[in-house]
DNA sequence: TTAGTTATTGAATGATCACTCAACAATGTT
DNA sequence: AACATTGTTGAGTGATCATTCAATAACTAA
């Protein structure tokens, strides 16, 4: 055997993803990345391989921690569409909130890296597969207690959900005026139950 | 008088857009510029002062020209509303087209900069409620034709669509399967003529 | 022609970039 | 205690970053 390692892998990726998070890949130097997770380069490249590496690495955990969040949100629900609703009061909460960190790493990446970088886009798509198959499992289980007629497409309610959510992002980017977003999702969830 | 400048500014702008749009603010080097618009380092930084300040320069020039299009959409149509479907149904089948040039500039920008540069996100807030209320006025004409119902709120359906239009951006950089954008947008269309 | 003004040129600047590596430390095995 | 293996350290690498500037060129006004 050999020396184990000294830090706790979790918290690095943790401390890694705030940082792509708040400030993106490209502004984020490993400089920055050695600050934040305390350790020194070769640590940092013996244990992710690159800057690259390291990134995909936090995605992965950003994308898994959302999928079960929203898979708490949604399971178990006596009404799955009201679910669906509090999740987006919820996420309307926090961009409303103003606070720091109302952005989704997902969609920042996206149009930071995914246009261009074919193995990210491999990552993220995975990850909003996930979301948007959740989200679809929701809308069957609706549409079996009768909450959603039975000419709604489940498929397309889903993508449509995963577009507004995607838009409340870029909006919360802009720093809208507030009740904004509470506005937009208010028409979202008259979509869902009309 | 003095010596009179040789390159024109725009054909220097409109290179440089292509290059901010294609891969955004930090992964354009401006040694990727002086090749781009064939101008020195000095003489780019005699006109435009900076590489923030030649970004800036772009951004104003792709925000004029998306609302000078949109306007076009719209002014004069008998229908402001199949106006509006059209215009969706055209920024369908340029992100169906899968060419590489489908991404919105100010969207990318948002969320690569808006977030954290006051500056950026002056500028671009300013176009995007430029197009709004292009979108508004349309539809408060609709209105008025009793194309939309009376008691329908013309300010929360212009965010909605702007959210949508921002969430087709997005999906764009996943480089969706085909048929998905128009999907999307089919609802959209339907929410606005239900 | 000459003087005054501004545009163009491109090599050079110091800072910062992602990344490497040789020396050393800490563990389990024998 | 000696060895093999792997983690840690941090100074150092060449490349690239945005930006500058002194020299030169091109124009107008007088």
């Amino acid at each position: 055997m050999a020396r184990p390692a000294k830090f706790d892998r979790d918290k690095v990726l943790d401390r890694a993803m705030q940082a792509f998070w708040e400030h993106g890949y490209c502004s984020t130097s490993m400089a920055d990345l050695v600050e934040t997770t305390k350790l020194k380069p070769g640590s940092l490249y013996a244990a992710f391989e690159s800057k690259q590496g390291l990134f995909l690495a936090t995605l992965d955990r950003y994308g898994a921690d959302s999928a079960d969040k929203l898979s708490q949100y949604l399971k178990n629900a006596d009404s799955p569409l009201s679910a669906i609703e509090a999740y987006f009061d919820q996420l309307v909460d926090i961009i409303e909130s103003r606070s720091e960190q109302n952005s989704c790493f997902l969609v920042n990446t996206v149009l930071e890296l995914s246009r261009r970088d074919v193995q990210v886009r491999e990552h993220i798509n995975k990850h909003f597969e996930e979301l948007e198959s959740i989200f679809l499992t929701s809308l069957k289980k609706a549409q079996k207690k009768g909450e959603l007629g039975s000419d709604v497409d489940c498929e397309t309610l889903a993508a449509f959900l995963m577009n507004n959510i995607w838009g409340l992002r870029v909006l919360a980017g802009t720093h809208p005026r507030p009740g904004r977003a509470r506005q937009v999702a208010g028409l979202v969830k008259q979509v869902l139950t009309k």
